[in-house]
DNA sequence: ACCTGAACACCGTTCAAGT
DNA sequence: ACCTGAACACCGTTCAAGT
């Protein structure tokens, strides 16, 4: 049993049935194991929740193309962590109160500051951009499909719903990346 | 005892010892009452956390003043927003993932959404403007202040910090202020 | 080295009982 | 009507003990 055999069995876990099913018991018996033998290899079970922000991390970063322009780069880079996060609704509340690593941050972040970087763009400058993105994504998400923990999973969306927050995210989205674009532009 | 009573002192012991020092033993003993007696005003802890949440975007709404048009009503909005999470930091990440009722929500919206009506403005127009700003908001003092739950205090920024973290607000939210109003310029 | 059972000090919540 | 003590079924985590 490795360490990533428990962030995997954890997000199942996660997955299947909330964040806080997530007890060392039962994750124990995802695997198989007495729950005191996790602390063999991580040191308690907020430890477990930072892994699997970090992974969760990694998994956006996968299918992220750079994009022509830095605003293009933005563009997806909001799109592709929404994606993940879509993917991971009973996760979006752990994403929300548990900050990731900063390298985890910057190896998702860091493709698209490379972006800001061959425009001319100081690294704050693109660091507020990016980081301005991420939070509006990670807050929309929340809206969308942040439930409370403790609280059965949420029915599954209309299509109708999922439509309106679709829109509403493109227009969010749309709005930050060209208000900064007209800032940059100057 | 009154309900409104049980929110205050809730409220008082998560700002000062965090969301899950609100324990239903230790509000009791806040209000000087057996735990079992809160069950009698309210049906659950969940039931408490609802009622502060509610009782926050209250006290937000209390020094919102309209502004001349609605781009400034949205960006006076952002502020008095953020103002009301970072006066309770250890109750950002209970915003977070705990959605206010649809009333409380208008009634702190409410205001800001008469300006973009007043401007001709569709309400599903208004409601996307303005709903994209809290979501950058929340999401920006989750990045600021949201520690995780169970976590000891933060300890206090310094005065470089926080300014760091206010002009990162201030560029986002501009960012997106404006690109709502160049989406209207039309 | 790696795993475990029993135990400790907590939770939220129910329920029968008190005034 | 309003409050309560004892109890139940859970938690995370420690620790001494097993292989």
């Amino acid at each position: 049993m490795t360490r990533d055999d428990i962030v995997a069995a954890a997000l199942r876990v996660i997955d299947t049935d909330g964040l806080d099913a997530l007890t060392m018991r039962r994750l124990g018996a995802e695997l198989g194991v007495a729950a005191m033998s996790l602390y063999r290899h991580l040191s308690n079970r907020d430890a477990v929740l930072a892994a699997v922000v970090n992974h969760l991390a990694a998994e956006a970063v996968t299918d992220l193309e750079p994009g022509d322009s830095w605003s293009e780069a933005l563009t997806r880079f909001g799109t592709v962590y929404r994606r993940m996060l879509l993917a991971h609704p009973r996760a979006v509340p752990l994403l929300a109160t548990h900050p990731m690593d900063i390298d985890a941050g910057l190896r998702l972040m860091g493709g698209v500051l490379d972006r800001f970087a061959a425009a001319g763009l100081s690294q704050a400058e693109a660091l507020t951009a990016v980081q301005s993105v991420a939070v509006f994504v990670l807050g929309h998400a929340l809206a969308q499909v942040g439930t409370p923990p403790g609280t059965p999973a949420a029915p599954p969306e209309t299509p109708e719903v999922a439509e309106y927050y679709e829109r509403w995210f493109d227009a969010g989205l749309t709005a930050m990346v060209s208000g900064f674009a007209a800032r940059h532009r100057r």
